[in-house]
RNA sequence: GGGCAAGUGGUGGAAUGGUAUACACGCAGGACUUAAAAUCCUGUGGCCGCAAGGCUGUGAGGGUUCGACUCCCUCCUUGCCCACCA
């Protein structure tokens, strides 16, 4: 009988029942062993997997059943992340109700993810869309209305005509929407928002206690987190005296400030033009701008377009007043909206002042052309240099002078020139200081409502007397009504049905109306994690003591793309519900892989461009081992993986080798090995499996080399296969057993359905998924000869065999009286002779 | 523009500073077969050579070293992320 298709259906099914009727991979807290957390990206439930979360989920449940067999009590969890909008959009096309959808989907994926044999404690499944779940959502926000993390503010927001819903600043890639593509516009809206801003400096600061997330997702988070030092620095407007605060990074160069601009949409712009004589012009500008969206502004980045006020400011540390100008390269989202301009050493105001012939003045000296002159620069220095035209900081390196001209600025009152009025004196006094030292940060906070569906309800109920009251907590869950229709037209679908917005307040009594945003997605998945720890707990959104014993997650697996949002988001919520005292740590994730994407013919798979393969297909075809090997055999699991349909072929292949092996090879015999009895051939056997057992456990281990891990496998099996059981045949026949035995065990986290089966077939009575992780014996993988390979002048030149272990005089008589080395040497005086131990020789000539 | 990662046979990919191309796919030849598939065996970086063997070779160019795919410098290319971020 061969492994055929029919054969591999067979026993895929059964040990897929087999593992759910015994219960094989249920956990439960267990203090006498020790745990260990894997966990994948929880899918979206589209209804079929795809190739991505094969990937994903295999490398995971290698990883949790490899631990599992090394004596681990491994939680391996799964579940849905079952909100979003895919749902609403099917539910749409397909007349049907998104719970409807997403129940059916997930239906059909759970029996996807069964059919690849993953080790899961089904008991843990959870959806986020369930009411069960959400309803913690819904906890969570109200403990976080009650801090004042949860908030509602009105504010320009990005806004997604096409999805009809506001969006984060996330989940704006490139100006368009993260799901559509639509071009993002703004619109001013009343939104709740999570105070993510306030956990900035320890979300930035506990990065360093990652030792083991990738390097790259780590600078990610730097960057989006993205904190920099700087000054802000209070110019005055020369009419009116305004106070016009300016961000900089750049303090350094403050004296060589010759303009100021304003961002079209900055709050004092229409103060300053109100009697300008520019007027018309500016307003004129700012209309112009506004009508373009965020991101055409940012794509005209060669075309710096602006306008001149009519006003100027004046600059507080040497009086100077130079004209206030509007500009769209200045945008009012970041720093305070409005920035001292340095044409001379900063490109964009270069190129501004060059458009519109505004004056530069240089007040740091390049060192390799100290006397530039400002009418012959061709763009400006940005580089490190000493300060000039810079009054009492002259002669100063500039990076020196960044620290100096910041602690003088918040120290200092404002010079005495005469230009300045004293009203705008006296009010600089106010501000102890004419500047200020801050710290900036990129990070906004969290734009969490949409105006959608399927999601969590925000449980706050708006009543005209008493104003926001939380939705009390025994009226939890706030249920989303199951009678709406789903037009995708736009508002919040919520706010049509009546008997959901209209309600009694909690608190009067008298009639009040609730909120019809539901929240964003992102919040389901930040703490799904904590949830697995005690899924089914409909007392408390975890219980503490079975968090305390599975968390934190040990290891955490799922795609780059994830590296910001999601990741960012759980670190959050895990500071959160530490300061709520629910938890002692402050991080979710102690190790973190990113696995590479999927591709086929060089491009990502995808249905856009049509070049996906179905692992269902391919599971019918070639069955669930072999593709489980294919993938993990193709590619080290952070690198992109190239689809290749000849390979698979391969994989099913050495498969069926280790089928044929078992079935005719393995005799059952009960002797005990004697390695005195040891001949050359029973040595090397012995020496390839414990080879094999050692690499295979360092590879997982140290870096999930499973590539290499398989390719250990298979040399022992072309080992194993060219073992002759011919003289003393019993003994060679259970040595022989012994080497397939291992080649069973060291497969079974990558294959585990074939290799239960195996098992079965030659001793096992209990599920492989219990036996103990095979040990290697370091002596077995001694030699007693090795090559020397000899190099003269680093290039190779010979190869000879030598006992293990032969000294430096040994190896040199022999070596140096061969002939053929002798021909190398000849003529030559011998420098030195290099040695490494059991390696290599080499001879260095002069 | 900034940051990160990577560049090795026909292909996927291996190599604590120590034999470059493990393992596999593919291809070629052979065995078995009426034939094919499957399976097994042999070969397989390039150039020269009947062969033994020699030369050359890890994106390009330098450097350190007895010895460099590996470390350092300069550059090129590709991928990913961020980006008028003041």
């Amino acid at each position: 009988m061969a492994y055929t298709t029919h054969e591999i259906k067979r026993i895929e099914t059964k040990w897929q029942q087999y593992w759910a009727d015994h219960q094989t991979f249920k956990v439960s807290v267990d203090h006498k062993k020790p745990k260990y957390y894997c966990l994948e990206m929880f899918p979206y439930p589209s209804g079929k997997i795809h190739m991505g979360h094969v990937r994903n989920y295999t490398i995971a449940d290698v990883v949790a059943r490899f631990k599992m067999m090394q004596g681990y009590n491994v939680l391996h969890p799964i579940g849905y992340d079952a909100f979003g909008q895919p749902a609403e959009n099917a539910a749409i096309k397909n007349k049907t109700h998104p719970a409807e959808w997403t129940y059916h989907c997930i239906e059909q994926m759970r029996e996807e993810l069964k059919s690849m044999g993953f080790s899961y404690d089904w008991d843990r499944e959870l959806a986020t869309c369930d009411r069960e779940y959400y309803r913690w959502n819904q906890w969570i926000f109200l403990k976080m209305f009650e801090c004042g993390i949860a908030y509602k503010k009105a504010s320009s927001v990005n806004w997604c005509p096409s999805c009809e819903t506001t969006l984060a600043n996330e989940e704006v890639i490139q100006g368009e929407c993260w799901r559509c593509k639509t071009k993002v516009i703004q619109k001013d809206l009343e939104q709740w928002y999570l105070k993510i801003t306030q956990y900035a400096e320890e979300l930035l600061e506990d990065l360093k206690t990652l030792k083991h997330w990738p390097e790259r997702v780590l600078t990610m988070q730097e960057n989006w987190i993205g904190k920099s030092y700087g000054v802000e620095i209070y110019f005055k407007a020369k009419k009116t005296g305004e106070t016009i605060p300016v961000f900089t990074t750049r303090p350094d160069t403050i004296f060589g400030a010759t303009y100021m601009v304003l961002a079209p949409e900055h709050p004092l712009v229409e103060k300053l033009i109100k009697d300008s004589p520019h007027r018309g012009k500016v307003q004129a500008f700012i209309d112009k701008t506004a009508k373009k969206s965020k991101s055409l502004r940012m794509m005209g980045e060669l075309q710096k377009k602006g306008v001149f006020t009519g006003e100027y400011a004046i600059n507080p540390v040497n009086g100077e007043t130079i004209p206030i100008w509007i500009a769209d390269y200045v945008l009012m989202e970041y720093g305070t909206g409005a920035i001292m301009a340095v044409p001379t050493h900063d490109q964009r105001d270069f190129l501004f002042a060059k458009e519109y012939k505004l004056p530069m003045r240089i007040v740091i000296q390049d060192p390799r052309n100290p006397n530039a002159r400002v009418e012959d620069l061709e763009q400006a220095f940005e580089g490190d240099g000493i300060l000039v035209n810079s009054a009492q900081f002259n002669g100063l390196n500039n990076q020196e002078a960044k620290k100096k001209i910041g602690e003088w600025m918040s120290a200092e009152l404002p010079p005495q020139f005469g230009e300045i009025s004293p009203e705008i004196r006296d009010s600089w006094r106010t501000n102890k200081g004419i500047g200020k030292i801050t710290v900036h940060w990129r990070l906004r906070d969290w734009l969490i409502s949409r105006q959608r569906y399927w999601g969590t309800p925000i449980p706050i109920i708006y009543c005209g007397r008493c104003g926001m009251v939380p939705v009390p907590d025994d009226q939890l869950p706030v249920e989303l009504p199951e009678k709406i229709k789903i037009t995708g037209l736009g508002g919040s679908p919520l706010a049509q049905s009546k008997e959901f917005v209209n309600i009694k307040c909690p608190k009067c009594g008298k009639s009040a109306k609730r909120e019809t945003d539901t929240m964003a997605t992102f919040f389901d998945s930040s703490w799904y994690f904590l949830r697995y720890c005690c899924a089914h707990d409909d007392k408390q959104i975890f219980d503490k003591k079975e968090v305390a014993y599975w968390m934190p997650v040990d290891q955490y697996i799922g795609g780059i793309e994830h590296a910001i949002l999601h990741l960012l988001y759980s670190r959050f919520f895990t500071k959160f519900f530490r300061d709520l005292g629910l938890i002692n740590f402050s991080e979710p994730f102690q190790r973190l892989l990113t696995q590479g994407m999927v591709l086929k013919d060089g491009e990502v798979m995808s249905k856009s461009k049509g070049n996906t393969v179905d692992p269902d297909s391919v599971v019918d075809k070639y069955g669930a081992d072999a593709l489980r090997l294919f993938i993990l055999f193709a590619a080290p699991p952070e690198d992109q993986l190239e689809w290749n349909d000849a390979a698979i072929e391969g994989s099913w292949k050495f498969l069926n080798r280790i089928w044929h092996v078992v079935n005719q090879r393995y005799k059952a015999i009960n002797i005990k090995i004697d390695s005195r009895q040891f001949d050359e051939q029973d040595k090397n056997l012995e020496r390839d499996r414990n080879a094999a057992i050692k690499e295979v456990t360092e590879d997982i281990s140290e870096g999930f080399k499973f590539n290499t891990a398989i390719s250990q496998v298979m040399i022992l099996m072309n080992t194993l296969e060219k073992y002759q059981v011919t003289a003393n045949p019993q003994h060679k026949q259970a040595l022989l057993n012994d080497a397939i035995k291992t080649v069973i065990l060291l497969l079974s986290p990558f294959t585990p359905h074939l290799c239960e089966e195996m098992w079965e077939k030659m001793s096992g009575k209990e599920s492989i998924a219990k036996i103990a992780w095979p040990q290697y014996n370091e002596n077995a993988l001694k030699k007693d000869l090795v090559q020397i390979v000899v190099q003269v002048d680093g290039k190779l030149r010979g190869k000879f065999m030598f006992p293990v272990d032969s000294t430096q005089e040994q190896l040199k008589i022999v070596i140096l009286d061969d002939a053929k080395i002798k021909q190398y040497i000849q003529g030559k005086t011998i420098q030195k002779v290099i040695v490494v131990p059991n390696k290599l020789v080499n001879i260095a000539t002069s």
